[in-house]
DNA sequence: ATAATTTTACCGACCGGTCGTTAGATTTCA
DNA sequence: TGAAATCTAACGACCGGTCGGTAAAATTAT
C-alpha cells in the first residue's frame, strides 16, 4: 500500500462497494485512510474527481484485459468464448471496482459521465462486432445486435453483484458456466430439434 | 391521481428511478407532490419507510404475477417460456420501481432489507424450481441450478436500466429475443459442437 | 558543505448549506 | 365541531469543501 493516494483510492474502492458513493462521505473515506479529510483533498480534487479516478481506471483496464485476450483468434464462436471468458474474469477478480463502475454512473459530473459512457459504448462494441460476424456467417442467431451484447455484458457483470471469494464456486466454473450458456443461446439450436 | 400518499409514492418512484433514493432529498419529494416537506411525514413515518414500501408491493407484486402466469402450465419448458415472458414484461411494464428495487436496497434498515430479501429469494426460487426440474428431465442442462436463475434473472432485469418505451423495439420483440437466448442456453445443445 | 528556499503531505478549525425530522399552529372538509 | 390534512418554523447533525498553518523532505544557491 505504497502511498497515501492509492491507499484512498483503495479504501474508496470498498466503501462506495459496501455502502454506496451517495452514503459515504469524506471522512468515512479519511478515517479508512488514517488521515484528516483536508488531507485527502491534497490528493484529489474533489470527492466526485476519486469516483472519476476509479470508474476511469477500471473502464480502461478492462477494455485494455478483453482486446489483449482475443487479439490473434480468427474463429468467431473462440472469439466469444474467449469474450466471455476475459470479460467473467475481469469483473470477478476486480469485483467491487466493477459493481461500482455499472452502480456509481449518477455520481458522476455530466462531462465525466460522458467520457465514462463513451468507454463503456467502446467494450460493448467489440462484443457487438462479434455478435454481428458470428450472424454473417451463420454460425449465431440473426436477432438484434444490441440487445444480445447486452444481455452477454450484464449477464456477466451481475456476477459482481452476488460472488463470494470463498463461496461455493470457484471463477472457472462460474465462467465456464456462462460462456456455455451464452454459446448455446447464441447458437441456432433448430438443427438438432429432431432429438427431442 | 387520488390521493396524496399515492401521489408521494409516484413521485417518489421517478424520482429514486432517475436520482437515486441517497440524491433524493425529502423535499425533492414534497416538491414534486406539491407539499411542504412536514407534510410527507403525516402520510410516511420515514424516508426510508417510503422506500420500503415501494419495495414491498413492487415485490409483491412481481411474485403475483409470476405466479399467476404460469399456473396450470405443466409443461417444463413451456412454463420457463412463460415464467421469462412475465418477468420481462413486469419489468419492463413497471420498468423504475424494478429498477429501484435491484438498486437501492442498501437504503433499506436491516429488518426492513431481510424481509425484502426473503422475498426476493422467495420469487427467484420459482424459477430455480422450473430449472431444476428440466434438469431432472433431461430437457435442460444440469450447470448449478442457483447460477442459470440469476443469470436468466438478471439478464432479463438488465432490460429495465436501459429499456426505453419509445425506443426501437418493443416490449414484445424484446420479450421474444430473450425468450429464445434463455430456452437455446438452457437445452443440451451441445451434440452438434465437438469444441470443449 | 551548508544555508536558503521551495515542495510535499498533512493538520485542526471552520464555512455555508442541506439533511431528515419534529412540534405546534392552522386550514380544510365531513 | 372535530378529525384529517397541511402548514410554518425550527432543530441538531452532518455534508463537501476551504482556510491558514506546519514539520519534514527535497532542491537549489552560495
Amino acid at each position: 500500500m505504497g502511498n497515501m493516494k492509492e491507499k484512498i483510492k483503495y479504501v474508496s474502492i470498498d466503501l462506495f462497494f459496501k455502502k454506496g458513493y451517495f452514503a459515504t462521505s469524506v471522512s468515512d473515506i479519511a478515517r479508512g485512510s488514517g488521515i484528516q479529510k483536508a488531507s485527502m483533498y491534497y490528493h484529489y480534487p474533489s470527492k466526485e474527481e476519486l469516483l472519476f479516478s476509479i470508474l476511469k481506471s477500471t473502464m480502461d483496464d478492462v477494455t485494455a484485459y478483453l482486446k489483449n485476450s482475443i487479439s490473434g483468434i480468427r474463429n468467431v464462436e473462440e472469439q466469444m468464448r474467449t469474450a466471455v471468458q476475459s470479460h467473467v474474469r475481469f469483473h470477478l477478480d476486480r469485483q467491487k471496482e466493477n459493481f461500482i463502475a455499472n452502480s456509481e454512473l449518477r455520481g458522476l459530473t455530466q462531462d465525466h459521465y460522458r467520457i465514462i459512457v463513451k468507454k463503456r459504448y467502446e467494450y460493448e462494441r467489440i462484443f457487438q462486432n462479434i455478435i454481428q460476424k458470428g450472424g454473417e456467417q451463420g454460425i449465431f442467431v440473426k436477432d438484434d445486435v444490441k440487445i444480445l451484447s447486452y444481455a452477454i455484458l450484464t449477464l456477466c457483470t451481475s456476477g459482481a453483484s452476488w460472488f463470494k471469494p470463498t463461496g461455493r464456486l470457484t471463477v472457472d466454473e462460474i465462467a465456464a458456466i456462462y460462456e456455455k450458456f451464452i454459446i448455446n443461446g447464441l447458437k441456432q439450436g433448430q438443427v438438432w430439434s429432431g432429438a427431442t
